[in-house]
RNA sequence: GGGCCUGUAGCUCAGUCAGGUAGAGCGUCGGACUUUUAAUCCGAUGGUCGCGGGUUCGAACCCCGUCAGGCCCGCCA
């Protein structure tokens, strides 16, 4: 079984209605790390659906959190914000400092700034949640009631959060954290309580009170969310390694939402996902890679994909080089595949049945469109990789694909694909192996290797290559002319042609490459082979 | 110090919850086909299941210990 069908299995004994929940915290860029919280909890509840379950998705975003700090990518002008909540902040502009004008003007801010983009994103890989803004909910008195509860059990929950987390509190620790003076959640004290106000005072000698009811402030971390389960109804929540550690939010949480007179969720812990050869993913360290970027070279059902393939414990290394190509041909395989026969072979042992259900599994997960099957399009990333590099525009591409039968009409999704594929060859990923390099000087190793009978092929063909028309027909024609003419199969004359002028064993069709290079350069690099061996 | 996760074929991983002959994909090698789309098809290769003990008729799986890597215990997914 496929481990969100486990997940959901699991979900159905506990009832009919469940709200599988995510959040992030809009801080900065969001990176694919970000992703795998969104898919994995997509991915949930789209399999307590197929399992008949009454399910629905949430995505939280926590703009009540502060921020923390002046980072990288902002201006010195955050300076004054540094504690402020990221929805009641100005966005940065391109320099980095905070658009005051689209703040006042549209209420723009800071978390809708990293937001939006990464929003667009869900939508293309088909993730559809409903969204809470955890500072406006706090603002509209969603928190109110378990904020009550919260406060009235002050002590209670100090309890809990030490015991478990074994760490000690400060003697003046309240569960809310109110607003100083400068609208910042650091630099203050809290002085009192009656509800519903919270008294303090900060570190600039100004005093107040904090309504709780009115989202004046919020609850601490380990308390807003289990707040955040108890007052949506959460009963299924994904989320990283950081929070699933003994002693960390998680298992305080768990007894904190049963002291706010609520059940806990059903946890998955998933790994992190880091850039091949590059650690963690940390947008200071610049070693992240966006949603957006990476759709502009896969399509959203493959990176689906990545994410649905590993079960969430597996550390996942994003490989945007020839990983990328391995991966995109695996969900092309998997495309091509009829699991229900497969799977009706009655002598499958229970090791090969579960592994065919693992792939049908993942490959129902990586679709955009929920229950819609994946189709195949007979054309691997590899193959698309080549012709892209070869045929200067899409038409070439297409004909040549419709000639050799691999595909008929040119879908969207085929244009697509192309389009994307266009856009990996120019950028930094692309792997230098997947390169279509014609040598500019012979490579002496591989030829000092020729026979006789290969020299003579390259006589020929370095004769032939001169007298034909150069276009990709003639230039066909030509290279297994040269070893026929010598009774020697065609195919050995290929191997002559790859090591003359790719210094390769085997490569890709020759012909239309060659075509698209200068006639006399062709030839000089023959010529200079044939030297070499005749030396 | 306390705890969590991971360790299985060259690589990526299933299989561990319910103990019953060690399994996939990729790679590699071989063959077939071919005026060769790094293609496709067929076949083969490949593992002291990190290590040591215990329980059991039987352990990759359960228990104890140990080593290695990653992570958490001050809100980085």
């Amino acid at each position: 079984m496929h481990w969100t069908d486990v997940t959901a299995q699991s979900l159905s004994h506990k009832g009919k209605k469940h709200i599988v929940s995510t959040g992030i915290t809009p801080s900065g860029e969001f990176h694919i790390g970000h992703l795998r919280e969104i898919l994995t909890g997509d991915m949930i509840a789209r399999a307590a659906q197929d399992a008949g379950l009454d399910v629905e998705f949430v995505f939280i975003i926590d703009s009540a959190d502060p921020l923390r700090k002046v980072y990288d990518f902002l201006g010195p002008e955050y300076e004054q914000f540094v504690g402020n909540q990221l929805g009641a902040i100005p966005a940065p502009n391109e320099d980095g400092n905070p658009d005051w004008e689209r703040f006042e003007k549209e209420g723009w801010t800071y978390a809708n700034h990293f937001l939006e983009p990464f929003l667009k994103a869900l939508n293309e890989i088909g993730v559809k949640p409903r969204l809470i803004d955890n500072l406006e909910s706090y603002r509209n008195g969603r928190f109110a009631e378990l904020s009550k509860i919260a406060c009235d059990r002050a002590e209670d929950i100090r309890e809990c959060i030490e015991r478990i987390s074994s760490r000690e509190l400060p003697d003046d620790w309240f569960p809310w954290s109110p607003l100083n003076s400068k609208k910042g959640l650091d630099k203050v004290k809290v002085t009192g309580y009656e509800y519903p106000l919270v008294h303090w005072k900060d570190e600039y000698g100004e005093t107040g009170s904090s309504d709780i009811s009115k989202g004046e402030g919020k609850l601490p971390w380990r308390i807003d969310w289990p707040a955040k389960w108890g007052w949506i109804g959460v009963t299924c929540e994904a989320f990283g390694k950081d929070h699933g550690a003994a002693g960390g939010s998680y298992s305080t949480g768990r007894e904190i939402v049963q002291l706010l007179g609520h059940e806990p969720p059903q946890p998955l812990v998933y790994e992190w996902i880091s850039l091949k050869g590059q650690g963690a993913m940390s947008s200071s360290a610049g070693n992240t890679i966006g949603p957006i970027e990476a759709l502009e070279l896969v399509p959203p059902e493959i990176l689906r994909l990545l994410i649905a393939k590993s079960k969430p414990n597996k550390a996942i290394e994003f490989d945007t080089g020839m990983g990328l190509v391995t991966l995109a041909d695996e969900y092309e395989r998997l495309a091509a595949r009829d699991f229900d026969k497969e799977l009706a072979n009655e002598e499958l042992s229970r090791r090969q049945r579960v592994q065919i259900e693992d792939a049908a599994g993942a490959l129902r997960m990586a679709s955009t469109v929920a229950g819609e099957k994946a189709q195949a399009t007979a054309v691997t990333f590899r193959h698309l990789a080549l012709l892209a590099q070869t045929k200067k525009n899409d038409e070439d591409v297409w004909s040549s694909l419709q000639s050799s039968g691999a595909i008929g009409t040119v879908t969207p999704e085929l244009q697509d694909r192309l389009n994307r594929m266009r856009h990996w060859i120019h950028s930094r990923h692309f792997p230098a192996e997947m390169k279509i390099h014609i040598l500019e000087q012979p490579n002496l190793e591989m030829l000092r290797l020729f026979d006789e009978d290969e020299k003579k092929i390259l006589t020929n063909m370095t004769a032939a290559i001169e007298a034909c028309d150069w276009d990709a027909q003639s230039i066909g024609a030509s290279i297994p002319q040269a070893a026929r003419d010598l009774d020697l199969s065609p195919r050995s004359a290929f191997k002559v042609a790859y090591a003359a002028l790719m210094g390769a064993e085997k490569g890709p069709r020759l012909a239309p490459i060659l075509a698209e290079m200068e006639k006399q350069e062709i030839l000089a690099l023959l010529r200079a082979c044939l030297t070499s061996i005749t030396e």
